[in-house]
RNA sequence: GGCGGCAUAGCCAAGUGGUAAGGCAGCGGUCUGCAAAACCGCUAUUCUCCGGUUCAAAUCCGGAUGCCGCCUCCA
């Protein structure tokens, strides 16, 4: 079974093949850092995380690249704000980003290299296409020469004549075409600087990607990704560069995700509706901001609002209430291996673009089947066992790919107690003395007094549940 | 102005030629002292509308309407 998927350039869906058996180069834009990371950056970074996980669960030798973009306008702008360096600035994001990406148990990529670390790759790859005439040094500055490579456009699917028409673009003099864009910028005072043979400057924005690339990939890769804002002017200008540069194919296949909007509304400045990573996390449970994420294919757009996250979390812990309960009854503890049906289902669903959606759909339906299961069977055969065992280490292994359900229930829902305690103030041995209390009523058949007692339970946001075993007490949403 | 995307039940959403996954909410039922949880059943004869191609279309083509994105160093 082959994987596809859906490369902008093109515009549909091919079969992945590649360029050496069973080895994937993928290079994906991270972040500039000049601010905390929001909703927006873990889409991405959530989508790009599963395809490589999904990629080496399926053979491949993954190389995944992952950049940080430490220097750059926006960057210098809020140093001097803040009166600080640029530096620091970017030093104190990238850390921010790591945690916030490690709370949302995102696996770090192979590299995660700077723009700073990076600067002499990045002159030398100017200092080539000048050579080549594909570039043009201006006072300090360097641009590229878009009319030099005839491919512009081929991912955006512009011309470059028609895009003149749009005048949205501010006229330089100094540009042989309006669409010309800086690989190296001459530093203005105060600004941070590397010394080159064009004067002291900064590299343009575009062409780190190409420069960190070809070092860590090679001239042509497998897979290239990020948001779809990308896609124009970045990604088209990596290309020009890259190919302007090698006469050879850049990258193969170009993944593009889709935007989170947040109730219905782009997020914007005008708006100021930023949602960031660590707000969201102080409301709802990592992983019910996966499942969130991943419940829509990555290419459609999709909307945060706290319906969707509520329904991520009641859908996050249904299934660990169900592992909670097959292990219960098998009597023993579930791991990801042995895959089998469902495993083979969740593998063609990603099969066709990773479709995480279809995927999920399959996990719900390995746990209504297995809870029937349980309803059903009063005994516990060993056939039995063996089956929802099984069963369960499919859902298992499909979260490893989601990258959820990595917790034991035990944790999970002893966190989400912990945090009903903390918030609500409830009193975790007094809720236990209650229940016990409620537990000698119903014994002595006091309905009344059992049912008085739920109900103090319940304007406290706690909700009983009484199972063979005993009652067990769980904090309402 | 140029380019691109989307339109599936009350809501979210998968489905790209073979007769509508899954989740949430709702209603009815099983279970329960009563609940909760879980399960079962019901809830789109139909996929924005109009044409066309085909034995067959939510899926392909043309058109209309509506919404959205990019063309601004926003993932």
């Amino acid at each position: 079974m082959s994987i596809r998927i859906y490369n902008t350039l093109g515009g549909k869906k091919e079969e992945f093949k590649p360029i050496r058996e069973k080895k994937v180069g993928m290079y994906v834009c991270g972040p500039t850092v000049y601010d905390y990371s929001h909703i927006g950056h873990a889409r991405s970074v959530v989508v790009f995380d599963v395809i490589a996980r999904y990629l080496r669960s399926q053979g491949y030798e993954v190389t995944y690249i992952r950049n940080f973009t430490d220097v750059d306008d926006k960057i210098i702008k809020r140093a001097n704000e803040l009166g600080v360096d640029s530096l620091s600035v970017s030093e104190k994001f990238i850390e921010a980003f790591c945690k916030d990406m490690d709370a949302l148990n995102v696996q770090r990529p192979d590299f995660e290299p700077k723009v700073t670390e990076y600067i002499e790759e990045i002159k030398a790859f100017v200092e080539k296409l000048i050579e080549q005439g594909k570039a043009y040094q201006t006072d300090g500055d360097v641009y590229f020469s878009v009319e030099s490579f005839s491919g512009y456009g081929k991912l955006s699917g512009r011309k470059l004549e028609d895009m003149e028409a749009g005048a949205r673009v501010e006229i330089d003099e100094r540009k042989r075409n309006p669409f010309d864009f800086a690989l190296w910028k001459a530093a203005k005072p105060g600004e941070p600087f590397w010394e080159s043979r064009w004067g002291k400057g900064r590299p343009g924005w575009h062409i780190e990607c190409s420069a960190m690339s070809n070092k860590l990939l090679g001239e042509t890769f497998d897979i290239h990704g990020g948001g779809k804002d990308l896609i124009f002017p970045h990604h088209e200008n990596e290309i020009a560069q890259s190919e302007g540069a090698s006469d050879k194919t850049f990258a193969r296949y170009w993944i593009h995700n889709g935007f989170v909007n947040i109730n219905q509304e782009k997020m914007s400045k005008s708006l100021g509706n930023f949602l960031m990573i660590k707000d969201v996390l102080k409301t709802y449970h990592p992983e019910a901001i996966r499942v969130f994420l991943l419940s829509n294919h990555y290419r459609s757009p999709i909307d945060f609002t706290d319906k969707a996250m509520d329904e991520a979390g009641a859908a996050l812990d249904k299934i660990y209430s169900l592992l909670e309960r097959a292990e219960t009854n098998i009597g023993a503890q579930i791991s990801a291996d042995a895959p089998g049906d469902y495993w083979r289902r969740f593998c063609e669903a990603m099969d066709d673009d990773f479709n995480t959606a279809k995927g999920l759909g399959i996990v719900f339906e390995a746990v209504r089947n297995i809870n029937r299961s349980l309803d059903e069977n009063a005994e516990m055969t060993p056939e039995l066992k063996k089956q929802i065992g099984s069963d369960g280490s499919d859902i298992l292994k499909i979260g490893s790919i989601l990258g959820i359900l990595a917790e034991s229930h035990q944790t999970y829902f002893g966190k989400k107690k912990q945090k009903a305690i903390e918030e609500k103030s409830v009193d975790a041995a007094a809720i236990e003395r209650m229940i016990q209390e409620r537990t000698e009523a119903r014994k002595s058949k006091n309905w009344a007094r059992a049912d008085e007692i739920r109900k103090q339970l319940e304007a406290m946001n706690i909700i009983l549940e009484d199972r063979h075993d005993g009652t067990v007490w769980k904090a309402e949403r």
